[in-house]
DNA sequence: ATGAAAGCGCTAACAG
DNA sequence: CTGTTAGCGCTTTCAT
């Protein structure tokens, strides 16, 4: 652009200082000036340039958030996609911009938040992953520098972060299943050094324990990643040494698996749960039921965490985000 | 941070227009300074202020990105993330920052843009979908704002794109699928409004024309959108009508329904062929044969392009992206 | 080969 | 309520 706010000063008699506090909303101007002056930007068609303002301000209104790229799930799970739509749309409720990296290793994550920092490009950082012994936030804490976690940190202290409650998902899917009538419960996890992972199979438990049902340790498995012939095996390796009514699975392609191991041995009336509800458990034979862990929401609120941090210093320290079981046609039994 | 270049230029004891010369490079200055300097700055972790370089280079190293978020398929096809590590890969080499907005309307997608070019936030914008008689094309083209767009625009003149070639990709499909004996292939295709659908369908075509094999427009069904449900009801439609030895479809989840239909009936002998070989295809039952169209690589040439001509005015009116046939047991026959 | 100085567009005291 | 002025941190002539 080309359009400055001095030429918007001239244009409506005032000076440039006017036309900053007539943007700004200073309510110290009188109505006239300011009709003037909008009335001048909007002949002008001026818009203010950015760069110019980050520098005298010290603030960019720039949310920068990063990402695996190499996560073989950020393929085959919208969950990161949905996550960005969901900061995206906070961003834009409250003007900011955002920007993104992507990383592979954590040595590369970190060094794209070094970057962000020391650029003075964003103004707060979103992390949508977290590593136990996380260096970027023990960094991002070093510089005291904003940012929000996306899952629950190792050590919450002096960070903001937002999640489901796993283990409360994970529990009251089984306790409705024990309503259902169903005793034998099977487990099919992934990736066990996650919290999340760790929740969800602590939900399992406790949810035997306070119904005062044993667990039964053959009935618990837990295979290295998200994957569909991962679930399908685990599947057929259960029902080698047991004969359980229903499977919850941390994992929507768990359950894929799963599920798909039962129809082709034509078994009936095994229930499956998956969790995450991806956009695909709908369309699955029987439609599968999934907890929707509402990854949008958790972007929205991180962003809004961030913003709330940056603007107004309010520190919510987190937020915990609902999950939803969508019942659907696998656990018609 | 709080370390400038003043900060910088006193510690090494020269001015501070000599740290920016070795700063940019420059190579009018001795090997002598250009040591004390880079000591300083490495001494001091002086890392330069991006805002003010902005303002005084009128350029950002940002380039934004544009993105659809209502789309079915932004969550059940990583087509889009996949455009945004290869966005993100070539920004990375080359020293860019990438900024995302998305959009649910033409008219949030052509506001988001005049938000981009207004506020001088960012020097080049990527669209990743093109409409026909596309307002945004039109208006970046008046403002002379430099843009790449992803996928072949209606009309090409005077801008810079990165597309495969479907219509080559699907005569391949055909050609191959002639030589293995096919004689009876069915096409499903949905959203037939759209370039990429058309160029498919006319590669289906004219492989017939070139072959010298009849088409029969019977086997050639289109469906409004690209969703399973409505694959599974278009296969079952050809096969009351037709019985090909093998369908084509123009997208994965198409063939995942027609694939589901002959596994229901059971139904053997008839070849699938699905496009953009989503991470799915593979642990299909049967595995799908499918076009991969290189998502990533389009992300990467797109950004190659914008950056090129941002730097050095290089105008490569437009790459081709190559596509693979992957082929899997769907095709077994 | 290096320094001095002006200016990019905006905001924020400080005056009045 | 509004104008004047002084920077924000960097690059870039123009000198030397």
């Amino acid at each position: 652009m080309d359009v400055t706010m001095k030429d918007v000063a001239k244009e409506a008699n005032v000076s440039p200082s006017t036309v900053s506090r007539v943007i700004a909303g200073s309510d110290r101007i009188s109505e006239e000036t300011k009709k003037k002056v909008n009335d001048a930007i909007e002949r002008l068609n001026y818009h203010p340039n950015i760069a110019a303002r980050s520098l005298t301000n010290k603030m960019t209104k720039v949310i920068g958030i990063v990402l695996p790229s190499e996560a073989e799930h950020l393929f085959k799970n919208p969950f990161f996609i949905y996550v960005m739509t969901g900061i995206s749309k906070y961003a834009q409720e409250s003007g900011y911009y955002i920007m993104y990296t992507f990383f592979k290793t954590e040595e590369e994550k970190l060094s794209a938040i070094q970057n962000y920092v020391n650029s003075n490009l964003v103004d707060g950082i979103i992390l949508t992953t977290v590593h136990s012994k996380d260096q970027c936030i023990k960094y991002l804490q070093e510089k005291d520098f904003p940012f929000v976690v996306i899952g629950r940190p190792e050590d919450t202290k002096n960070v903001l972060w937002v999640d489901n409650d796993n283990f409360q998902a994970m529990y009251n899917v089984l306790r409705k299943l024990f309503m259902k009538g169903h005793r034998e419960i099977a487990f099919i996890g992934a990736k066990s050094e996650l919290n999340v992972s760790k929740d969800r199979l602590s939900g399992y438990k406790q949810a035997h324990k306070t119904n005062g049902f044993d667990i039964d340790e053959k009935s618990i498995l837990e295979v290295e990643d998200f994957r569909e012939d991962l679930g399908y095996n685990a599947m057929k390796k259960i029902l080698n040494e047991r004969k359980p009514t229903a499977v919850v699975c941390t994992d929507d392609l768990l359950a894929f698996g799963a599920s798909s191991y039962l129809v082709e041995k034509n078994i009936k009336g095994i229930s499956i749960v998956g969790f995450n509800n991806i956009p695909l458990a709908e369309y699955q034979k029987p439609a599968l039921t999934s907890v929707d862990i509402n990854a949008k929401e958790l972007g929205y609120y991180a962003a809004k965490m961030l913003v709330d941090k940056l603007e107004k210093d309010i520190m919510n320290r987190h937020y915990i985000i609902e999950t939803n079981l969508i019942e659907r046609e696998s656990t018609n039994h």
